[in-house]
RNA sequence: GCUCCCGUGGUGAAAUGGAUAUCAUGCCAGCCUUCGAAGCUGUUGUUGGGGGUUCGAAUCCCUCCGGGAGCACCA
């Protein structure tokens, strides 16, 4: 949308090479890191001045000479060891405060343009709790989903639960026992740990639950199918209301109860690809570099390698896709890999559709958090912390909604933390610093946006009307408002949030600063350009927030 | 043992092979009779060790050290 400036002096810059000889198989142009060195930055001087046989800085100096003048740019400078340096025009910069005010999509890109992405994360299992360990793919997904659709793609979002399996029959197992026939949450939470500890201390439980899982994957018994539907139930929709909180929508739900049958069809259609070995039915990842994994167990129920294989067929069933991305834990990095090389043996058509990234997991100073022995931490446990924090020191909010507001900063607070950092880096929980609603925070960007819609609203009060012309004042503000798009862009074109979180974090502090330093609505004509520019930072941080699926209160 | 991920101020992070490695937090010192102090300004302090590639390395390669994960019927 912007970045065609970018594009011109990168076509410039490669017409110059051209004309001067030299081959480059890349023209390099970046943003410097420090705005004093302008807009956009060149090495390529430093690159072939070998191959020119020239001092790097000598070399630049005949490159700008040739490029003349480009578009949109005000000055070329060579400077340091032979970096070319180019500062945008103030008429480039008007030009992006226009359409952050104009165009409610300010910063998206046609990129993916036509293209249909399914997006798998979150994945949580019914009768087991929802843990912190769920917020982080749930909070990188729905980021990532958002990337997408700003890049132009057509996104579905698809979560898959595991509603069968071990976990399953050791919670029932304790309920049985404790003949509860209608079960609560608590009683859920109490039962998986408690089951878990069965099946590994006392053999006769453990035989039992291997027996109750049989059932339940051939729904034989009554007392337990009514058991197992009333927990599913429950567990799917106490996560509903999760869901709601965090802002997450899905379009699909799977199940492993559906995707399980399938896969034992395709395994079995397919014995050259998974043979038997020792009773089992298995896929030797070693002949492709890999680990060899069992897909039916001697019982002949699918584990979770074939239920993904029916998974595939489900995806596919729902809604043809240019690419299904699974969002999961680094820890099932090395298991993916086998799956995917199996699939694409099983599933030729979906070769090329298939992507996973996986993301870091939760530590905690004092050790580490199991569903299985019960020591983890509650989703909701944690946002209800965190909302009473944010409610503690809004004593003085002109929010009009006070618990909706907590409820919003509290999702700011976690989802920051969690996409502040590289996909796949595991995140030290720091309950301090999570319920620290300022600085580097998602507060902090709520406050940026807060503070700039009522400043906007105040002129609309006062009869000013915003007005943009080239004028305007070329501060780092408004150079970085005018990178917005291509932040978004960079960050889409790698899957990675924190790409564009850092760069809203910049942003905002640099409006921070200039709010400071400024006062707006000073009475002079000057005040109307200086709205335009609140104007467009309010709705660069809205849809920067909107991204990052954290909400952007008015009001705070 | 094999494979993968990760080592950056006291702490948590960023950095597309680029310029003086950037933020936050913490400590200390300031700023509300001007639009929102959940804010701003200043101060302190960092690339695990050793080689190599490159005009240029936190980043790429090798090696050692340290941490984590996975490696046959759990998910």
């Amino acid at each position: 949308m912007n970045s065609f400036v970018a594009q011109d002096i990168q076509d410039k810059l490669a017409e110059a090479l051209a004309s001067l000889d030299l081959i480059s198989d890349m023209v390099s142009l970046e943003h410097p890191a420090d705005l004093k060195n302008g807009d956009y930055s060149s090495g390529v001087a430093l690159q072939c001045a070998k191959q020119a046989g020239m001092a790097p800085r000598a070399l630049a100096e005949k490159i700008v000479a040739t490029i003349g003048a480009v578009e949109g740019v005000a000055k070329i400078e060579v400077a340091g060891a032979g970096f070319i340096n180019f500062y945008l025009a103030s008429a480039a910069l008007a030009e992006a405060v226009k359409t952050a005010r104009k165009e409610d999509m300010w910063g998206s890109s046609a990129t993916q343009k036509g293209r249909t992405i399914m997006m798998e994360y979150t994945d949580p299992n019914p009768f087991k709790e929802f843990h912190i360990g769920h917020l982080i793919p749930n909070a990188l997904g729905e980021s990532v989903s958002r990337l997408f659709q700003f890049s132009g793609a057509t996104v579905k979002r698809a979560n898959y639960q595991g509603d069968v399996g071990i976990h399953v029959a050791k919670s029932i197992f304790i309920l049985l026992e404790k003949n509860i026939t209608e079960p609560t949450i608590a009683d859920l939470s109490a039962a998986y740990p408690e089951g878990s500890k069965r099946y590994e201390e006392d053999l006769a439980a453990k035989a039992e639950i291997d027996a109750l899982n049989k059932k339940i994957y051939e729904k034989s018994d009554a007392k337990v199918n009514d058991l197992y539907q009333k927990g599913r139930k429950l567990s799917l929709e106490h996560f509903e209301e999760i869901y709601k909180m965090l802002g997450t929508k899905f379009d699909y739900y799977f199940f492993e109860s559906e995707a399980g049958p399938i896969g034992v069809k395709i395994v079995r259609e397919h014995p050259d690809i998974f043979p038997e070995s020792e009773g089992a039915v298995i896929f030797r990842g070693e002949e492709y570099g890999l680990h060899t994994r069992v897909f039916l167990n001697k019982q002949g129920l699918p584990t979770y390698e074939a239920k993904e294989l029916g998974l595939a067929r489900l995806k596919e069933d729902a809604c043809s896709f240019d690419l299904t991305m699974t969002v999961t834990g680094n820890e099932q990095g090395e298991y993916f890999k086998v799956v995917m090389k199996a699939m694409e043996l099983a599933l030729p058509e979906l070769r090329g559709k298939l992507a996973y990234k996986t993301n870091g997991m939760l530590r905690f100073a004092e050790g580490k958090m199991s569903s299985r022995t019960g020591n983890i931490i509650r989703g909701e446990d944690l946002l209800s912390d965190l909302a009473a924090a944010a409610k503690a020191r809004a004593s003085e909010s002109r929010a009009d909604d006070a618990e909706k507001l907590s409820q919003q900063i509290a999702v700011a607070a976690i989802k920051y933390q969690i996409l502040k950092q590289a996909f796949s880096k595991d995140i030290i929980f720091d309950r301090e610093r999570a319920l620290s609603l300022e600085g580097d925070s998602g507060p902090y960007l709520q406050y940026a946006h807060a503070r700039a819609h009522q400043l906007v609203a105040k002129a609309g009060e006062q009869g000013v009307v915003p007005a943009v012309d080239t004028s305007i004042e070329s501060g780092d503000l408004v150079r970085l408002l005018h990178r917005f798009p291509e932040a978004v862009e960079y960050a889409a074109a790698h899957s990675e949030p924190h790409l564009l979180t850092n760069y809203l974090i910049e942003f905002a502090a640099a409006f921070n600063s200039w709010y400071a330093q400024v006062q707006v609505l000073d009475g002079t004509p000057e005040a109307a350009r200086k709205v335009a520019l609140v104007d467009a930072v309010c709705r660069t941080l809205k849809n920067g927030l909107w991204i990052l699926g954290i909400p952007a209160p008015e009001r705070m």
